[in-house]
DNA sequence: GATGAATGAGTCTTCATTCAT
DNA sequence: GATGAATGAAGACTCATTCAT
C-alpha cells in the first residue's frame, strides 16, 4: 500500500466540518471544509464520497461522541434517580464543552438527509436511558404518565439547561441544579 | 399616486415562503417562492429586496401572529395558574395547525441571519407572559428558582407538547394536559 | 412579457455549440459553448436545461436541416433513378457545405445518449428516401439483396462520397459521380 | 537488471480499456481502466505516460491486430477478386468477432488525439491490400475510377456489412456476400 | 408596478497525474 | 516496480439579483 488513508486527515475533516458547519450552518460549502482542514479539495472525496455522507458520517461520530460520555460512569446499580441525575449532568457537561457538535447535532435534526441508518445508529447507545426511564415506570417511580411525555421532557428540559448554562457560565452549578429539580418534581410521584 | 404594491401579492409571497421553507428548508430558491406564489422572479425582489429581509420580515410575521393567537382571550384577571394554562394551550393549539410556521420559525432561530431587530421584535409580543411569570414570582407562586430557567422551561415543555401532539394527534388532550402536568409540578411550589 | 427568449439566441447557442462540438468533440464544455455564442454560462442553462438536452436538440436540428436540403426540389415523379440521384447530390452537397454539422452528427452517432424521442425524431424526414427504395424493390429495379443493404449502402457511399469530396474539392465533380456510378452498378440490376 | 515491466500488465492493461472505452466512451476514467485491469491506478501511468499515450498505443495494437487477421492466409498468388474476397471476408469477421475492438476504432477515428505516427503506424499493414488494388487498376480489372475512391467503397461498404452482420448475427452469410456482391458490381469492370 | 431573461459567482463533484512509501 | 492517497484544475449546473421592456 503506497500511503495508508490517514485516520488523522479523516477526522482533520470530520472536525473542520463540525466548525464550520457550526458556523455556517450545513449550508457551507465543502471547499470551506477542506481548506479549514488543510486538505485539498478532491481529498474530502476520497474519505466521503458525497457531502451528504460527510454530513451522516458526522452526525454519527457526534452521537457516539455523547454517548460515549454520558454513559461514561454510569451508575448501572443505582437508584433511578441517580441514574437520571448522571445522564442529566453529563449530558449538560458534554453540550457546554462542545458547543459546536451540539449546534451542528440540532441543525442536523431538522435537515431532511439523514439516512435511515444513520437516525437508528444515533439512536442505539441511549437504549440504556430508555431502560432507566422504563424501570422507573415499572417502579412506579414516575407520575403516571406517557411514556413518550417523559422522554421527551428529559431531553427537553435537558437541552435547554444546556442552553442556559452556556449562556451563563458563571452560574452553571445553578442552573444545573435547577433544571433537574424541575424535572424531577415534574416527573416523579409526589 | 400610483397604486401601492398590492397586499395581496405580498401575502402571497410570505405565504408560499412559509411552504416552500418549511418543505425544502431555509436553503430553498426565491424562485420556488415566487412561482409557488404565482408572481414574476423578479416581483418577489420589488417587495423583499433580498432574500435575508424576506426571511426576517417572515419570521416577524410569523411571530405576530403566534402572539395573535395566545393573547386572544387572555385571562388577564384570572390567577397565574390559569394565565400560563391559557398560553399554554394557545401555544399547542398554534403549533398543531400551523405545523409550518413552527417548523420555519425554529430553523430561524439556529440560522445566523435573524437581524437584532427581527429578534427583539419578535420577542416584544410576549411581554404579557413575562409579566405572568413575574407576578406569580412575586406572589411566591413558583419555587425559589432563576426567572430565567422557568420562562425557558414554559417554552420547552410547550414546544415538546407540540411535538407530541402533532405525531399523536388522536391522543391530542392527553399530552396537552400531561405536558401542563409537568409543568406546573415542575414550577409551582408545593 | 420582460423580454421574450431570444430566439437568436437559442440559435446562436445552438451554432457556437455546432462549431465547439465539431472543433473539440462532444466532450467540450458548456462554458466553451456559451462564450463562443456570446452569452453567460447560465444562459445556456436556460435554454436547454442540460447539456444532454443541448446534444439532442442540436442532433435534431441538423437533421431537419438536412432533410430540408436532402427534400427541397425532391422529383417525386421521376424516374427511381432520378430520384435517388438527386438524394445522392443534395446530399453530397450539403456535407460539403456543413462539414461540421456532419461531424457533430457522426459523433452523436455513436455517442450513448440520443433518446428514442430524438432518434425517431431523426429518422422521420428520410420517409420519402425509404419509400423510394421500396418503389424500386417493387419495381425490381434493385438486385435481388436484403432492403436494409440496400438502404445502408446508400447511406455508406453517399458518406463516403462526401469524404472524398471534402479532401479533395477541386475534384468535387468526378468523386460525386463516380460514388453514383458505383452505387448504381452496385445496387441495380444488370 | 530488474524485472522489465510486465508485459501481462500492459496486455491486461490494454485489453481492459478496449473493454472501458467500448462501453462508455473514450471520456472513460484512467481510474475505471485501471482497476477493471486489476492494476493500480498509478501502474496504468508506468506503462502509458498520459491518457493520450494510452490511446495512442490501443490505437495502434488494434490496427496490427487487424491486419494480423486479414493478412493471415492471404491468397497472394490467386485473382484479385479472390484477394479482395479473401480480405473482405476476413475484415467482416473480425468486426463480428472484436465488436469493442471495431467501436473504439470508430470512436478514434473521429477523436482529434491520434498522432500522425499512429495514423501511419495504422495505416502501414494495409499495403497489401493496396497493392492489390493497385494490380487490379493496371490490369483494368476495375472501372475506370479514381483509385481513391475504390479503396474508400472496399472500407466503407465492409464496415457497413460488418455492421449488418452484427445487427442479424443469424443471417451473417446472407449479408456477408450480399456485401461483396454489392461491391464487386459497383467497382469490377463489366 | 410587474415581468422574466440574463447574469456570473459559487456549488458539488470528477479525474488525470504525481509521488511518498 | 507497484501502489493508491493526494492533488487542484476543470466541469456541469444553480441561484440571488438586476434591468430592459
Amino acid at each position: 500500500m503506497a500511503r495508508a488513508k490517514s485516520g488523522d486527515k479523516h477526522n482533520a475533516i470530520l472536525s473542520a466540518a463540525t466548525q464550520v458547519f457550526a458556523e455556517r450552518g450545513l449550508g457551507a460549502a465543502t471547499s470551506a471544509i477542506s481548506s479549514a482542514a488543510g486538505v485539498a479539495e478532491g481529498t474530502l472525496f476520497k474519505y466521503f464520497s458525497t457531502k451528504d455522507e460527510l454530513l451522516n458520517a458526522l452526525y454519527r461520530e457526534i452521537k457516539v461522541d455523547l454517548a460515549d460520555v454520558m454513559m461514561s460512569g454510569f451508575p448501572r446499580k443505582k437508584s433511578v434517580r441517580h441514574r437520571l441525575q448522571h445522564v442529566w449532568e453529563q449530558f449538560v457537561e458534554w453540550g457546554v464543552q462542545n458547543p459546536m457538535q451540539q449546534r451542528v447535532l440540532t441543525q442536523m435534526e431538522l435537515w431532511g438527509g439523514l439516512t435511515e441508518e444513520s437516525k437508528s445508529a444515533g439512536m442505539a447507545p441511549f437504549v440504556e436511558i430508555q431502560k432507566t426511564v422504563e424501570d422507573a415506570m415499572a417502579e412506579r417511580i414516575f407520575k403516571d404518565l406517557p411514556e413518550q411525555c417523559i422522554t421527551a421532557t428529559v431531553r427537553a428540559l435537558s437541552e435547554m439547561t444546556t442552553e442556559l448554562v452556556r449562556q451563563h457560565p458563571k452560574e452553571a452549578e445553578k442552573y444545573r441544579s435547577a433544571g433537574f429539580e424541575i424535572l424531577w418534581a415534574g416527573i416523579a410521584r409526589k
